[in-house]
DNA sequence: TACCGCCGAGAACGATCGTTCTCTAGACTA
DNA sequence: TAGTCTAGAGAACGATCGTTCTCGGCGGTA
């Protein structure tokens, strides 16, 4: 076996058995009977188990965030669909049999007070979704594009708790249901939304003040 | 040393060290040496460790609803308050200098594959909140009370995330922004949210329906 | 005073885990 | 064929942890 296949099939062992189990409930040992890769290969492909867990979790961020972009852009039939239609990629997600969260959130929860690689992948991850999704907002007649970017990530994130601690993939809806609104408000214009197909809200509103 | 004082300064240490650190980082001889608490009495009062993560939980959530509510109660300058008052609670606590993010969220993630009861626990915890916020959101005329709950309790979830990860409170600012924006788009009428305040929305806007 | 029961301190036990070491078999080379 | 290198299987090591046990001391009682 290849130094290359080892390191892939411990990363595709880790990918599964850390996101099922959480990190510190799966051992060194049964990585090695999922992956048939030996012990002491595995430390020649990584030092220790918390290089793995960092790859795992550099590699489980690529991967999302391309599968969600692909999803995008194939699904979305105007550039103005985009944001909402990373809700429905949430949907399909949520519906999957393996789905337990998302695996940022878990590992920083399990991790993040005693790893700052953990923090720090965890950190870039949702950082790196923000500017996807900021970049999605971009081509919509908004006034603050950051702003509503940052409005949706909050509907994401809420949506991933709240599908994995109930178990009810419909958090997706709801929130597609509120972004949606939360878009219409942002619009600069209401023509400009016109073209956004039944997505767009017929009567975009201001942002209120917060008054506290 | 009373039976009674010894759980309570058990379940100090555990509410302390469990949410800074992680459950699993805490062993039971740091439990016994934060609170003063002798081993044997520690087991005597929780017969195993997870007797004493299921009791720090179920005091958690009593105790963050609570103050929520009292807050809420006290902030909350007419009824209509009560919901966006929410986020100004979630802005003081983020920027308390013990936060690290959602103590169910984080149980979630480390332990929600491998113990029913941190699931329980957590899933109790949300739909408590939920409920909570169903009743604050109840007051307002609003079509479906429920759904912009549902709605509401997702900024919550996702603020609570950002703010853990990155360590800016603002997230709750924009909670809170974007839940104001969703109260408007809920309200049946507009003269209704005419006495709301500033925080009312001068335009409510009806939902889109969803395309996808 | 002698006895009894409870308590705290901490050693001990058994299990697990991350990591390293040993041993053996096979592949390659001169 | 003899020698050498490598890899895999799995034992071993050292540390940690949850849990239990032992021991010595202290308070209450006849």
């Amino acid at each position: 076996m290849n130094h290359e296949e080892a390191r892939t099939r411990l990363l595709d062992a880790a990918g599964r058995l850390f996101y099922e189990r959480g990190i510190q409930a799966v051992s060194m040992d049964e990585l090695r009977a999922a992956s048939g890769v030996s012990l002491k290969r595995l430390y020649q492909c990584f030092p220790a188990k918390h290089d793995l867990v960092e790859d795992y979790l550099l590699r489980r961020d690529a991967r999302w965030r391309a599968e969600l972009a692909d999803y995008v852009a194939r699904q979305a039939r105007t550039p103005e669909d985009g944001p909402l239609v990373v809700f429905d990629w949430l949907h399909t997600w949520f519906t999957a049999p393996d789905f337990r969260g998302c695996a940022f959130i878990n590992a920083f929860g399990e991790l993040g007070a005693v790893s700052d690689a953990v923090t720090r992948a965890a950190r870039h991850h949702k950082l790196a979704v923000l500017e996807y999704l900021t970049d999605l907002v971009r081509v919509l007649p908004v006034r603050d594009p950051a702003e509503l970017a940052g409005q949706l990530v909050l509907l994401v994130d809420g949506s991933i708790t709240a599908a994995a601690m109930t178990g009810a993939p419909s958090a997706a809806l709801r929130a597609r249901t509120a972004g949606a609104i939360l878009v219409a408000a942002a619009a600069t214009t209401t023509a400009a939304t016109a073209t956004a197909g039944p997505d767009a809200s017929p009567a975009p509103v201001s942002a209120p003040t917060p008054s506290g």
